[in-house]
DNA sequence: CGCTTGCGTAAGTGTATGCTTACCGTAAGT
DNA sequence: ACTTACGGTAAGCATACACTTACGCAAGCG
């Protein structure tokens, strides 16, 4: 159950931001900074919310640090949807059904 | 593009156990509250943010609201998070192939 | 060795936000 | 009409949080 926390975790534009540019390919933070209209040490803090979600991992080269996507959290939040949206359209054509059984053959 | 506000209604907990609640199938504000550890007016108000972002929908019924869950809303941010995977995992391994560009064929 | 590059961390600040209590309007019951 | 049920809204508050500047630390370079 660890999708609450990635969705919590993309709720702020920014990180949402970051994600995205993350989802094109694995990236350092200077780069990363140096794409949005915020400053490295923010974006070193956003990186650290999504890295503990498990959204985004991280592997040093030299002097910088390089981040990428975990897909495996990506596929949790896909699944999580994905289950959610069948469930809720179940729930959504019983309700439509229920309402017909008080009007029987009403036509509207 | 409605699916950002939609991340982040869900961002916060309450809202999100009042969002997988309704998931189930409609109910009322009150019986909401009659779940959840917080005040009738703090679903209220956590109600306008879902509804607001497009996730759920209200109707009257005699004296008392219903709210359900919208289901393309749901579907948006399944969608979402589908295509997101795809592009992930392709970026995931485009990287590890240019990996292996550098070491060819070390096997350390 | 200094010096530079690249980042994480600490400290401080302003604003957003989730919650509560109090109040008001609307719909139904008697 | 009076009363009760139901719920949205206003006001106030306390905490969370996103951002900044300042600093410290490790890895390459002259």
């Amino acid at each position: 159950m660890a999708y609450g926390n990635g969705i919590a975790a993309l709720g702020d534009p920014t990180r949402r931001t970051i994600f995205e540019l993350l989802g094109v390919g694995p990236r350092s933070v200077g780069d990363l900074a140096g794409e949005l209209p915020v400053s490295r040490p923010a974006v070193s803090q956003h990186l650290r919310v999504l890295k503990d979600a498990g959204l985004v991992s991280e592997s040093r080269v030299g002097t910088r640090r390089v981040y990428r996507v975990e897909p495996e959290a990506v596929a949790e939040l896909r699944t999580y949807f994905d289950e959610f949206w069948t469930q809720a359209l179940a729930a959504f054509k019983t309700a439509a059904e229920s309402e017909l059984e008080g009007e029987q053959h009403g036509s509207n």
